[in-house]
DNA sequence: ATGTTTGCAAATAGTTTGCATCCAG
DNA sequence: CTGGATGCAAACTATTTGCAAACAT
């Protein structure tokens, strides 16, 4: 599902990207950070390890990232866009309380047709369903 | 699928908000708008007929809206957050190049069952399906 | 070498908040 | 009257941009 270090140069190389160390890194943690992460939070465990990397490059490097599909920017509320290296075919589940997105797979999703009366008028690249309720989490903390 | 007057003001009474020229403004003006305005499209339309409203009593209103369930906040890719006041259940298509959502209606859609493996972590209150791709406007205008 | 990428700082966009005034009930 | 609602300005959050220095190729 995500790109070893490998697939991932490839990709760079195929767009024309430089190769850098910042790069390499916040792909690495988006990637392995299982809560679609904002740029932000990204920037903030990266520091860790790169103290001077900014702000900035991970904003731009990430929108890099969502122009050559490498990542997407998952479709929220507004405030902090929060981006998702999962490529495989998938759908979310957001948690009302808590914010937390999940990500999962079901074939039948996968699998919908777009209606008949929307064939003709629109063409459609992408399909994907959104759930929205309680996790369990939030739903055993209490209330 | 919109409120009258009448039962617009009576939605207000049940959650105790008063009933002020500017709320029925902002909610008439949304639901005559087709194309899921942002506070600040709302904003500037208002003006017009009442030069004092504010932007910030626009955003304000909106939100109070939404928590009553008035009106949804659009799922999208950050930025402009934006108002849908359509209750019936429906989806939406987004385009990806001028970023139209035209909704659309789609039994088969309506009656998605939730994923067996789900069902006993998430209680889902919400499901939508969200289509993109490029609009009829889009397609045939160039390229 | 050289053109891209980066870090910094400043600018911008969108939204929220504090507070005095205003108005619906 | 009176508390909630509004308008204004300022604060805040998220993101973008300009530019010189640094780096990958």
């Amino acid at each position: 599902m995500e790109l070893d270090l490998k697939a991932l140069e490839e990709i760079f190389h195929q767009h024309n990207l430089k190769i850098t160390p910042q790069r390499i890194a916040i792909y690495k943690e988006l990637v392995q950070s299982r809560e679609h992460p904002s740029a932000m939070v990204i920037y903030d465990r990266i520091k860790k390890i790169y103290p001077n990397v900014s702000l900035d490059t991970v904003n731009r490097t990430l929108l890099t990232f969502a122009e050559i599909g490498l990542v997407r920017i998952i479709e929220g509320r507004g405030d902090p866009k929060r981006f998702d290296p999962n490529l495989r075919p998938h759908h979310h589940f957001r948690c009302i309380k808590c914010g937390e997105i999940y990500d999962f797979y079901y074939d039948e999703y996968d699998a919908l047709s777009v209606p008949p009366h929307l064939e003709k008028k629109f063409m459609v690249t992408s399909k994907r369903v959104n759930l929205e309720g309680i996790c369990e989490k939030c739903r055993t903390r209490r209330e």
